[in-house]
DNA sequence: GTATATTGTTAGTGCGACTAACGCAAGGGC
DNA sequence: GCCCTTGCGTTAGTCGCACTAACAATATAC
């Protein structure tokens, strides 16, 4: 226990920040998410995307042509957020809202061949992001902290913000 | 790829999502630490407490009386935030703010009586909830898992968002 | 045919990270 | 002594994201 305030020039908290914190597994399970998702925010705001671009289109991909609210379901975009999100894709022209005429509840969406073109883009430039995020890790640690984490997710099942990037 | 849009009666998006997502690194990273942070948070917030409390308090238990600039460096909160924060602390009476006889631009705070209590039960209650996120991880997996966090982390070192549960 | 549920949408809340700007005070050069 | 720079605490405000509330239109169940 220091009584003084120790007052050395820094930045970045590394070494300063107490073993107490530093290994406390959810602290750094956040921080070590904040850097994600800053990186691969940045890296996609740079293609003039963002994280839920890709969630959707993906989607898209997989599901073919659907109504916001499975897009929601499947993406974990809340539907009044998804809105927004599909407004920002349309006016990319990456995609296309037209009223269902089975269910004149619902819009179809549907992923346009530019949208197509920029879902390639994008996985390569997500996949690219991924791999400066784990860096540091070589293959077999990757693959081992994906699992570990995907055991983590699937036991703390219930719904939860689910970022996309 | 299926061309219709697929309805069935679901919740939690576990099986629905796929794999693209589902493994991709920066999402189990995020998903999962939302998952931590909501858990800790709720935790915490049972004892009246928010993570920033537990971070201060382990700072000043480390410290000793530091300045609110200090405290920011070492926790990573904002220093404009760290007002609320002191000020929470004051008010339940586990700290005190009293200015620096030695240099009048700065406020000394130091944990008091009650607050060194306080931090006791946090240490064991953070804990427990560490036990419960980690529940389905082996313990040499658990300690697998925050090493290659933290040499994520370290890699990508520049400051970013700390949250401190 | 009336109740109930679903869909898309708008608006709004709350919170966390982060910036801008302020008044004040300290320290260094000269 | 006086500038200039730097650090401090504080206030206010921005931005993005998760999440709720309510609504009108429509579909489905009874």
């Amino acid at each position: 226990m220091n009584p003084r305030s120790t007052d050395m020039p820094h930045t970045g908290d590394g070494p300063l920040t107490p073993d107490r914190l530093r290994r406390l597994p959810s602290r750094v399970l956040g921080i070590a998410a904040a850097h994600a998702d800053q990186l691969v925010s940045a890296g996609l705001a740079a293609a003039d995307a963002r994280k839920w671009h890709y969630a959707v289109l993906v989607a898209l991909h997989d599901l073919g042509p659907a109504s916001q609210a499975t897009l929601s379901r499947r993406t974990g975009i809340y539907r009044s957020d998804l809105v927004a999100v599909i407004n920002e894709l349309t006016s990319r022209g990456l995609v296309e809202r037209a009223p269902d005429p089975t269910d004149r509840r619902r819009n179809v969406i549907t992923m346009s061949p530019a949208g197509r073109g920029a879902l390639d883009r994008l996985d390569a430039l997500v996949a690219a992001l991924q791999d400066d995020l784990l860096a540091p890790l070589a293959e077999p640690e990757r693959e081992q902290l994906v699992e570990l984490l995907a055991r983590l997710v699937d036991h703390h099942g219930g719904r939860v913000a689910p970022p996309a990037g």
